[in-house]
DNA sequence: ACGTAATCGAGACGGTACGTCGTGTCTTACA
DNA sequence: TGTAAGACACGACGTACCGTCTCGATTACGT
């Protein structure tokens, strides 16, 4: 069963968390371009060597701090109202951009290939996720006879998630909840039966 | 009003354009990640101290070869429909987004800072003229009493654009016809009179 | 006694020879101002960094050739006569004279601050021992009665070290063993008792 | 009979005095390694063009300002005594010795080649005519029966001065007075009727 | 208990690119 | 023609990281 039944020393999770966390706290303070392998080692006390054993890539390293920081994807609820629940999601969407980890992550999927692993990692463990769970909800409301049941699902869940990356990588404008709220009532207007 | 009529040896037209093609040339053959000033020099015949003697940083160079490039904002016109007219910008957008140095001015941008030179760059000579146009013709429509007077102009535009970038940089799938139909469709559904 | 007994991998002898090696290739080749770390790391096919990890400066890495490379100081020997001895010594010095590692050097050594790191080194490494070989003979002949005891034997060693610069450094005139034979003479001759 | 008559604007006197000050100034501040010739050419006000105009070279350069600076050689005179004689040159001498051009000026003679124009220049212009003055007392001396005929001129010359250059270049000591004396003392010694 | 094997820190290594500085040449307009 | 201003191609500087490597030391598991 055992694939590999641990022959030698086994691998430090003191390191491994120590090399996430310096990733997070260098992120926080110099940001990503000056985000380096070697600063992450001296500031983790960790060889760089142990580094590239686990992490082909940066951006993987970048991943897997973002992913252990993120908190899990919002609990949709049949109980609240399709409204209350997008502003649920989307408000756990605004506090990921509001972290520096959060926009660093995403300008390194933006300029990411389609079959880059980091590109497939993220969009499996993050996107992927979120979008079935909010999916979930719409289909329910569709059921209900709330709305239109020959709606394109997956372009209203760009219109509704589009905007709010759009207006923090373009525009880079604080989210308030009132743009939320318009943003999601001329959605359900498009929408409802 | 020539305040200094020149003195000294004037900028060489020659080595900027070469320059700025060269940028061009390498982003298209190997990506931004792997773009070097000293590639940038040696494939334009140039010198890297004359690269920064007018480019502070890398971002800026490929700004300024993004603007040469790009056709200037597609004109809108009062004659064609609203949705003729979104079509006709959102094909436009799509091109940009197809060329490399689209995208990788996209993810320069969504890394940028908010008070950093690029941004602000970008943000004046691309967006705003664009976003000005549609802008106009909402307005335009307003008074033709086509769709409603109390929308929220930025909201809406958003909505148009947001999902198209979101497409691209998030999803990474291509833009069908159908989709931006549908996109502007379900946009003009919320908000008409 | 050894305190750390070598964390992390160890210097490379090889580089190290490499580097020394290539320095005086190129001395040879093309002088001193057309000596370059850029061209020292490539003729050694060593990386610039390995270079300036050990030495501080171009003068320090000139001065470790020569002294890799010059001979070990003249075994100054009493059964010789003092005029034999001072010809041997002075003869291993023109000989240094006329590699354009020793030229080098000494011109480095002529526009050095005599605080400097090559300067001290030099002094300590290379004149004082020949010096102190040269002032024991002389000490050895006062003992002896062949010189007068009063003499001061600083003087005495700069007038026949001196001139051989001078020839060398000033007039850059060859050499001859005639000369180096008459300057003895006139010098023995004003100290003899 | 004017070979030249004077087409276009003459040259600036000007312009030449502030290049050799501003030489002479940046050489005492910085040193010989920090000359620029930028430096000059911004410290003066004046342009890099016109320095490469009317010098080849920068050591050429520091040559003009050097001949410029020091002063002309000491008039040797026939009712002093050779003693005397020699201890005013010597001491001129140190003077040259003492200022930073002076330094300076010797370590570009060292290093240069017998057949370099600096070189030549330097020989012909500051060594040969203060030779030329100390040959002729010595000979008068001979002429006076004070020392011997037979002597080899050209060999006591270089052991005056040779200790004095090896004195300041190779020991970096300052000269006493005393040193002087002793030299010369012993130097008439060898070669005293 | 003892070897085998993987991991760890430290840090040197060959590279590549950085952004700067000085070179010597040039192009302009003015004197 | 000489000059100041200043842009240019070139080349080296010294630095910073890259990703790889070689050490000795450490920590498990299987004999």
């Amino acid at each position: 069963m055992n694939l590999r039944p641990s022959a030698g020393r086994p691998r430090s999770e003191e390191s491994k968390n120590a090399i996430l966390n310096a990733t997070i706290e260098l992120l926080n303070k110099s940001g990503y371009p000056a985000l380096t392998i070697e600063g992450i080692a001296s500031h983790a006390g960790v060889s760089k060597a142990t580094i590239y054993r686990w992490w082909n890539h940066k951006t993987l390293l970048v991943m897997d701090a973002f992913i252990m920081l993120i908190a899990p994807p919002v609990e949709l609820r049949d109980e609240e109202t399709l409204r209350e629940n997008f502003l649920m999601q989307l408000t756990a969407l605004s506090n990921v951009f509001n972290s520096t980890i959060g926009r660093t992550m995403l300008s390194i999927i933006s300029e990411s290939a389609p079959d880059s692993e980091v590109f497939k990692a993220f969009y499996s463990q993050y996107i992927l996720p979120r979008r079935a769970a909010a999916r979930r909800i719409l289909q329910a409301s569709i059921l209900r006879g709330e709305i239109r049941s020959d709606i394109d699902i997956d372009v209203v869940l760009d219109m509704i998630y589009g905007p709010i990356y759009f207006r923090f990588l373009i525009h880079k404008r604080p989210l308030e909840t009132s743009f939320l709220e318009t943003l999601i009532d001329y959605t359900l207007q498009a929408i409802r039966r």
